[in-house]
DNA sequence: TAATGTGAAGCCTTTCACAGCA
DNA sequence: TGCTGTGAAAGGCTTCACATTA
């Protein structure tokens, strides 16, 4: 019993083990050990049990470990115990398909409010919320919206990014590749869909050993 | 001069080099030095000329690197130099937004074809692709579609997954986070929105060190 | 002088092997 | 016996300092 800060690499590897217990918990598993969750997940055993083992120790010898004692705890360290609400900026095509994603329940996301500034789309629903105007973004912190979601153009990208931060908003989501400076206290994680996809075909025949 | 593997985090970065050095060069660069592209990408400068040392000795000390050389340099690495062709299975709200994203192009990417199980969607147009059916996936070898992009709901990502690696093709980027087998010589990525935004929280206020 | 290129040090992460427990 | 938890070894990446070069 030490202690011990988490890995970074682990901080990133949690939300995948705390999707593998969720799938097992619907289906009814009370225990798993570090063995099936690896062949469920794609990781090896020990990297698991090593993860785990850096908040705790949580399983029984022989038998493995309780999925919902697990399951909180992950929920705990990655303060996702409570439901956080998040305002996007920017419903054009991305925005709207991030505004309809199912996926963000399962770690207490709720998409609270969506902005956008043609006044076309303001006003307009989609699914229970009201597109409002760029122009109530400051009003976010009484609304206890702490995550902002960067859906816009990327020449737009910096000004928004500027208002959330203005906004109070305390972590930003941003789906703009586009720089953003600033030296706030606000983690920003950016998504870049073509960045990822220019990795790919690196990998696609071999990795390969390079003259330099 | 020695011979050396490109570390996966150094891959990793490329494609941000490849971006920053595409927006200098389109605003008239012809040199830039390490401290500036890092200043301008929010990197170190011994990360980056580190980064570029592994596939040779490019730049000229005093005046720094030459960008179009650079450039091609880098595509040619991530092997981006020919236009590569994908594949989209799954035209819903992510779909749509995946087909009309523009930021493929910069790396070479083309969407040469989208597929869909819905007949109502069968046939209609996107930009300049029209929709098919996904029995139509079959083809892919003969119309030189290297590249597959999941963009299907979770119960039917491990079909599609299947059914792309019939198809011959070589890399999958996948925004399905749900697992799929198979242990063939096919590069998989996997973007999951949600979980990315679920390790925000953690950063949100602090570090911190957990007790154990 | 101004910037690169790189060995070496330091740090972080993964892997291993096995003691210990139910 | 089966599986966890963890110290230690191995491996990989980042940072640093500085020799080198235009």
């Amino acid at each position: 019993m030490k202690y011990h800060k988490i890995p970074d690499e682990a901080v990133r590897r949690l939300p995948f083990y705390l999707r593998g217990l969720l799938t097992l918990s619907e289906q009814g598993h009370k225990n798993v050990s570090s063995h099936d969750l690896a062949a469920l997940l794609g990781f090896n055993h020990w990297q698991i049990r090593k993860d785990f083992s850096y908040f705790g120790s949580f399983g029984t010898p022989g038998t493995g470990y309780n999925i919902e004692k697990l399951i909180r705890q992950i929920r705990k360290i990655l303060k996702l115990s409570i439901v956080r609400k998040a305002a996007l900026v920017g419903v054009g095509n991305l925005g709207l398909a991030v505004l309809r994603y199912p996926g963000f329940r399962i770690y207490g996301f709720e998409i609270a409010a969506a902005f956008d500034n043609n006044p076309k789309k303001i006003g307009r629903r989609v699914g229970n919320i009201t597109i409002e105007d760029v122009s109530n973004l400051q009003a976010l912190q009484q609304r206890k919206i702490e995550i902002g979601i960067i859906t816009v153009p990327c020449e737009a990208a910096q000004e928004t990014f500027n208002k959330l931060i203005a906004a109070g908003i305390k972590g930003i989501l941003s789906f703009s590749p586009c720089y953003k400076t600033g030296r706030k206290k606000v983690k920003v994680i950016t998504i870049d869909i073509a960045m990822d996809l220019a990795r790919l075909p690196y990998y696609i025949t071999t990795r390969r050993i390079t003259r330099v």
